[in-house]
DNA sequence: AAACAAATAT
DNA sequence: GATATTTGTT
């Protein structure tokens, strides 16, 4: 395992020739290499190895002190060569953060010579996996991870600064450096922690937002290490999420405000009805629509003038009473079976028809308006599938228009709508169901309305806007 | 030179 | 996905 690799990295070295070229002359010289072993004596034979190929070294047998440097004067070194003793999670750790926050290769070197061991190191952004004892070729040949950058920039662009006096070498951590631009290594990454952007938005707040730009951001945050780039970065992010939320704001603000809700007492009639919701959504007021017939038996009954004909729920599936909440935000349907009550949702499938009676004969559609008890009687419209509340149109009860319960105004007109246009003026989405919770609300049950007064089955239906807010569900 | 927004890269 | 970097504009 260990000659394959070696083997291999001996093939590497052939591949760049023009690296190789590039550098052969004084490409070594200075390049600044952090060694950390935990062996003083062997760390002090790979000082003396790297110093004859004109490195420049940073010993370090101190692993937290090797990590200290990496992290806080990353531009003084070019590569660091990392002795580990075992793959342990920890470390695994520090390296993926550390690849993360700096461009510095860092190398492994290691006695372990499995190849999982090896492919968990590489796969966790080490650059290469040396086994100990080292060859002094692979030490050579430290710059072959470097050798697109060390073109890029540090031989083409000042080739003499490689060439470092020794004694310049890090031995305080305070010591500043700058060779930010001649460096390898990246800026270090701004990790915006809640207590950096917490200075951040003070600053920003100091400042009003107005007069908030990166430079004096950055000096009134007053923090180490981070540049005025960082911080432009940082307050495009920032504004670009002000907005955001702002836009999020009115979204929702829209929403909450969408629903038109009629006037109380107030009847709106063909023509008005256009005008009055003027392309909103519009939500109705609350009514109860009592005693309607059971939809299985609705479906006979297209011509609303055979309705009352047909109201009897079929042989053996009737019910004593049928109720029916609506409101903006609710449908509910209350079956009373004997003496069983039961709720269901109306399912937003479903399909209803409102067919507005009087003395007079059917009136119109208005009456969903009012607050006024009205007699209402529901229907299943059978022709249209989808989602609707069909309601019969005044003077051409035959042809029942429909309204889909939800339609945005942007929404792009259905077939069903289509139907509605035609046969008359009534705007799509006047009727809106935006959802239908069942706990939200409930109504006033059967029984209690019979005791008001009652209604019979065969006489009409009651809508009343007696509608209260509780959560029995109706039970 | 500084700020900025937008696009693009890491 | 967050941050950096680049680009083009003011």
């Amino acid at each position: 395992m260990a000659e394959k690799h070696h083997d291999e990295g001996g093939s590497n070295r052939e591949c760049h020739p023009n690296s190789s070229d590039v550098i052969s002359g004084n490409f070594l010289k200075g390049l600044r290499v952090l060694v950390f072993d935990k062996d003083q004596d062997y760390l002090l034979e790979l000082e003396k190895y790297l110093k004859d190929f004109l490195y420049e070294v940073t010993c370090c047998n101190d692993e937290e002190r090797a990590m200290y440097l990496l992290r806080n004067h990353r531009d003084r070194f070019d590569i660091a060569l990392i002795e580990v003793q075992k793959t342990d999670a920890d470390k695994l750790r520090l390296l993926s953060g550390i690849r993360s926050e700096m461009d510095i290769p860092i190398i492994i070197m290691s006695k372990d010579d499995s190849l999982l061991s090896m492919a968990n190191w590489m796969s966790h952004g080490a650059c290469d996996y040396l086994i100990k004892p080292l060859r002094t070729e692979d030490l050579r040949f430290l710059f072959k991870h470097l050798a697109k950058k060390i073109q890029g920039n540090r031989i083409m662009e000042d080739p003499d600064e490689q060439v470092k006096d020794p004694d310049e070498q890090v031995k305080e951590d305070d010591h500043e450096l700058d060779r930010d631009q001649a460096s390898t290594a990246k800026k270090r990454r701004v990790v915006w922690d809640d207590g950096l952007h917490k200075k951040f938005i003070d600053a920003v707040e100091y400042l009003g937002l107005a007069k908030a730009v990166p430079k004096k951001i950055l000096e009134i945050m007053n923090v180490e290490n981070i540049t005025r780039e960082n911080v432009a970065s940082h307050l495009q992010k920032y504004r670009i999420s002000i907005k955001d939320k702002k836009n999020n704001q009115i979204k929702t603000d829209e929403m909450n405000q969408s629903l038109l809700i009629p006037q109380e007492g107030r009847m709106y009639v063909r023509e008005e009805v256009p005008n009055f919701y003027e392309g909103r959504n519009v939500q109705f007021p609350t009514h109860h629509i009592n005693n309607i017939p059971h939809p299985s038996v609705q479906q006979h009954t297209m011509n609303p003038n055979h309705l009352t004909r047909h109201l009897m729920p079929p042989p053996g599936h009737h019910h004593d009473g049928v109720s029916i909440a609506v409101s903006g935000r609710n449908l509910v349907m209350t079956h009373q079976h004997h003496l069983h009550h039961q709720v269901s949702e109306f399912n937003a499938e479903e399909t209803l028809a409102y067919n507005n009676f009087n003395e007079d004969g059917p009136t119109n559609l208005a009456s969903l308006f009012t607050q006024n008890s009205e007699e209402v009687s529901l229907f299943h419209y059978p022709q249209q599938s989808g989602n609707g509340v069909c309601f019969t149109i005044p003077n051409n009860p035959q042809n029942p228009a429909m309204a889909p319960t939800t339609i945005p105004n942007n929404h792009h007109l259905s077939s069903s709508l289509e139907v509605m246009n035609v046969h008359q003026n009534a705007p799509p989405s006047i009727l809106h169901f935006t959802s239908f919770p069942s706990t939200s609300y409930t109504h006033t049950s059967y029984l209690n309305q019979q005791e008001n007064g009652g209604f019979n089955f065969n006489s009409g239906y009651f809508v009343s806007n007696k509608f209260e807010p509780k959560h029995e569900g109706g039970r």
